[in-house]
DNA sequence: CAGTGATGCCAACAGACGTTGACCAACAAC
DNA sequence: GTTGTTGGTCAACGTCTGTTGGCATCACTG
């Protein structure tokens, strides 16, 4: 690997032909492409070679199966800010703008989102992204555990709503409003689910 | 198609053969379950005439191809209530339980949101449908014609994030709610996107 | 009885798919 | 120069897909 590397930084640079590493780059950033525009099934390995200009077998050569090529290209991090560090009236709104934040930057989600309503073995993976992720958040901001799932159950089906109508279905007044606007409408919302009183039934 | 219903009817009845109607209707059925299990691309023709014990051909004779079973597969009704002639301050509750009911009944929802997100012009019967259906019923609350249609965006988003993460995840905390729970969360929510004060941005 | 039309099944098509293995060409080491 | 390794190409495989046309079977009409 490291010679692999040292490589290029020789005189020899321009005339040699390209690290694997950086074929798998290339190829990884075609997948995700690919997945995040057309899911899982529509997406050939053909078509994600041709983008990559490079043929089929390099990325079986690479990846061993179009479903580890998926996997590769959907691994990803919410990233999410500790939220209990955070003044407890505006975690609603930081929530929002942090996703909001996200999901513009972050294909992978894009990809997940896609591929997940079709595919179980994705929608097994949201599952564990958000139970791993966003429960242990919200769990730091509540003291009730038994709260803190529905709580983050809650939050999620707001934000994944949002991804759906804006990135995916694209409704146009949803695509039209301005990430401030959103912040704006939907704050008081994820603040309400993630602080607010319980709801009044069992 | 009068007489092949009378056909029925006669005394001949068990021993006869079906109608070409009841065949297709069969058809009709497992074609909506398989898509609203597995999405439009990994539901095989094949497939669904084997869940109806019938052959491949028929079903390309009956709907003429796999997309035109799809249309017929999606067609439906939101059935929305008129929410002007209802209590204003309480029309995001009652939104939430008239779609939670429809979602559990009507199998043609789960399929236009589990192709949607991959099918492009699914995607555009969605929005058409969000558009016709829920558009002018929340435009009869609001004054301001501006304002109606981000507020119907906003609602959809919540309404679809939850079916999403309800019934296509199945996020377990979303899952486990009671429907009853569910409105009391989710209420407040609709409410608010449907006849709060609006976001104070541009 | 023969004949007609609808219902259903069978076999096959052409195309696309994921995947494989053999073969090239460029470089590095000796 | 020879050899070994690495990045890349090519052609093909077996399978599954939507779709088609021909053939059998039954109910009814005359």
């Amino acid at each position: 690997m490291s010679t692999l590397v040292g490589k290029r930084s020789l005189a020899y640079a321009g005339s040699m032909r390209r690290t694997s590493e950086e074929t798998k780059a290339i190829i990884l950033t075609s997948a995700r492409e690919r997945f995040a525009a057309d899911g899982y099934e529509r997406s050939t390995i053909r078509a994600i070679a041709a983008d990559a200009r490079i043929d089929p077998s390099m990325v079986m050569r690479y990846y061993g199966s179009k479903e580890q090529l998926f996997a590769a290209a959907s691994d990803f991090d919410l990233k999410l800010p500790e939220l209990a560090r955070m003044p407890r009236e505006r975690v609603g709104w930081l929530l929002v703008e942090h996703f909001l934040e996200r999901w513009e930057n972050d294909e992978a989600l894009m990809v997940l989102l896609r591929t997940g309503v079709t595919n179980d073995r994705v929608a097994e993976r949201m599952r564990s992204i958000f139970a791993d992720q966003l429960g242990p958040v919200v769990n730091d901001l509540e003291a009730d555990p038994a709260s803190a799932g529905r709580r983050a159950g809650l939050a999620a089906s707001q934000i994944l709503g949002l991804a759906l109508c804006r990135y995916v279905l694209c409704f146009p007044p949803v695509v039209d409003m301005s990430p401030d606007e959103i912040v704006e409408w939907l704050g008081p919302t994820l603040q309400r689910y993630l602080t607010g009183p319980a709801a009044s039934l069992p």
